[in-house]
RNA sequence: GGUGAUAUAGCUCAGUUGGUUAGAGCGACGCACUCAUAAUGCGUAGGUCGUUGGUUCAAGUCCAACUAUCACCA
């Protein structure tokens, strides 16, 4: 066996603003689950980390929305986020928050490091500023007419009616959109910025050496932009902002600015690592990912996030480099790959929250079973280019292929072999030509499926396991043992081991993309124990505050990605339908509830 | 306006470095089978690869322009 890897698989960090979306879960939720559970069963050392994105204007816009304070929002959300990745299996070793004393200090440590060490510079901004509010205010919470195309409701960022992006001291009569009679001024404002020019050359040397493996779209992107950073003379962005919600300046005299929040989210992987090694009581553990030249750091996002993780996060990784891990002169690492997925659309139309144009995690896991959502998601990931959810796809493809080709499978022959076989393994006293091929053919899916999960191409991968279901069943056609009982009774038990064996393999491939069902087989085949470790939800205390996050507990686990050794003798335990089957009503109840409100359930738990 | 990506059978998507009759799953149609949640297997019919123009003995696969969609940025 391969020396074991070390793969710190990082996902990205949702707003707590509101529901997981099927969005969420299509762009690096699933695809980092998957892709960790394979891993863990190969036998390296994973480390899945993530949490909720507790800052930012999204959070206090939704706070004054509801007249509440950021605090409450995001704990409202973050405890819904835990609540939904556990019930659909993303087995984050933690998935925790930006709030914690934890992060707040790492973010400002690497803030002083890049100050200290000169990768910052400041500069003066012209901003809107409220003089009733007597403060700067966030772009978006600008109004006024668009000086592109005249359109009188634009917002301080952006234009909803012709799209462009927006300097809202350029607006035309501009207003404070949460009170009309307040007068705004352009005034002047210090920031720093991340110099990108000084870490520009270092990261397209470093594209030059990981391009091949890299999704084409991600590098292209990545070296056009650092390119036309330099070609333009853009030295850096703004690495501080006018609020009052976030993670403070640690510089003197700063008290009334904090740093962007991509910025400090972006340390998240970093300092959730951190944290995942205080609270398993090995508060250096961590260094074997960060600092470890062999190991392997990933990062699931979607696309609209290729630039902060591409560009900015390894600017500012070489920026710190050493840090917290003085006298040895190990680099910390890169980025060794960004599988970044596109979007994932919602019958036809782009996701949109205010018009409820969206399905939501919680709703989801609530009406139907994880591997059933799993499964369909994976076979629509958008790898390549944005994809589609439809309640349709949705219910054909789990009744005809998740139940009718695997789920039936399962059911039919362990059914038939615990009937026939007094619920035992039978005997098979050697087996036939066509038993050995089927079993090599299958056992060949451990290589193939493997080298697919490895290279992130998941719908490959699933794909690649689903043809050797096929090949399972015309297998089972050809030996029909409910055929070969009545008239050759020695031969059944060749086939039924034979498939009982297969049905183990399939099994074990399908762990990481369906872990719920691959479990109950695993139960029905007779053997104790779980294929994966168990995913709770742990409070943990700091100096001044506890905090709640998800973590994965891998010391049960006992699934490895090895070809079945299936004992001859072994007791079944009686099986039931793996897969619950769709009812065709579901289409059109949950078409209907698209664009109409929606009304937020409890979850279980909450 | 700039940069990147996407556009292939009814649907959802594959198509590495250009090379004989463009692939898969689902759906449709036909046949077989009955162990199974009417599930499974076999077979058939369906595309000239967004548009236009190039390079080449040869292009879905390279180049240019254009159109549409998505993302990031100014």
């Amino acid at each position: 066996m391969d020396t074991p890897k070390y793969i710190c698989v990082s996902v990205g960090w949702p707003y707590s603003n509101g529901d997981l979306h099927l969005g969420h879960l299509a762009g690096a939720y699933l695809p980092a689950d998957i892709f960790a559970r394979y891993h863990r069963m190969k036998g390296n050392h994973v480390l899945m980390v993530s949490g909720s994105d507790t800052h930012g204007t999204p959070i206090s816009l939704e706070a004054d929305a509801r007249g509440i304070s950021p605090q409450e929002v995001f704990s409202h959300y973050h405890k819904r986020f835990l609540l939904s990745l556990r019930a659909i299996g993303a087995s984050f070793d933690l998935f925790t928050h930006t709030d914690t004393e934890n992060h707040h200090q790492i973010a400002q440590d690497i803030f002083s490091t890049l100050h200290k060490r000169n990768y910052l510079y400041t500069e003066k901004q012209d901003l809107m500023y409220s003089e009733k509010e007597k403060r700067f205010l966030p772009d978006r919470y600008v109004e006024g007419t668009c000086y592109i195309c005249g359109f009188q409701k634009a917002r301080g960022d952006q234009c909803d009616n012709c799209g462009n992006l927006l300097d809202a001291t350029k607006l035309i009569s501009p207003r404070n959109r949460n009170n009309p009679s307040d007068e705004l001024v352009v005034r002047q404002s210090e920031h720093f910025f991340l110099d990108l020019s000084q870490t520009a050359n270092e990261l397209l040397a470093y594209l030059d050496k990981r391009q091949s493996a890299w999704r084409t779209n991600v590098v292209n992107f990545t070296r056009n932009l650092i390119k036309q950073g330099l070609d333009t003379g853009l030295r850096g962005r703004a690495y501080t902002r006018d609020l009052d919600w976030g993670v403070r300046v640690p510089v003197d005299g700063w008290d009334d600015k904090r740093i962007y929040v991509w910025f400090e989210a972006v340390n998240g992987y970093f300092t959730a690592s951190v944290e995942w090694a205080k609270n398993h009581g090995s508060p250096d553990v961590w260094k074997k990912w960060w600092y470890n030249p062999d190991a392997e750091v990933y990062y699931f996002i979607g696309k609209d996030n290729v630039p902060f993780h591409t560009v900015i996060w390894p600017a500012m990784l070489i920026g710190i480099s050493g840090m917290y891990n003085e006298g040895d002169s190990t680099p910390i690492n890169l980025p060794y790959d960004v599988p970044a997925n596109e979007f994932m659309n919602v019958e036809g139309q782009k996701f949109s929250k205010s018009n409820n144009w969206a399905v939501w995690v919680p709703d989801m896991v609530k009406a139907y079973q994880a591997d059933a959502i799993r499964f369909y998601m994976t076979r629509s990931f958008p790898e390549t280019s944005d994809s589609d959810f439809t309640w349709e796809g949705f219910f054909t493809r789990v009744n005809n292929e998740l139940v009718a080709a695997w789920g039936n499978l399962v059911n039919r022959m362990l059914g038939f072999a615990y009937k026939r076989y007094d619920g035992v393994i039978p005997e098979p006293n050697g087996l036939t030509p066509a038993d050995e091929a089927i079993l090599a053919k299958v056992e060949a899916g451990f290589d193939t499926v493997g080298a697919l999960i490895e290279k992130v191409r998941l719908k490959d991968a699933l794909n690649e396991a689903l043809s050797l279901v096929r090949d399972a069943n015309a297998y089972l056609d050809g030996r029909a043992p409910w055929k070969s009982i009545k008239d050759n009774p020695e031969d059944t038990p060749k086939s039924v081991y034979t498939i009982l064996r297969v049905i183990d393999n399939l099994k074990t491939m399908l762990a990481p993309f369906l872990p719920f069902s691959s479990q109950k087989v695993h139960e029905y085949l007779g053997y104790d124990g779980q294929l994966f470790g168990d995913l709770t939800i742990q409070t943990y205390q700091e100096s001044t505050r506890a905090h709640e996050a998800l973590t994965y507990d891998p010391a049960k686990a006992i699934g490895r990605w090895e070809k079945s050794q299936l004992k001859v003798g072994q007791a079944l335990r009686e099986p039931s339908a793996l897969f619950i089957k769709l009812d065709p009503e579901v289409v059109e109840i949950e078409r209907a509830k698209l664009g109409k409100p929606r009304i937020e359930e409890p979850l279980e738990g909450e």
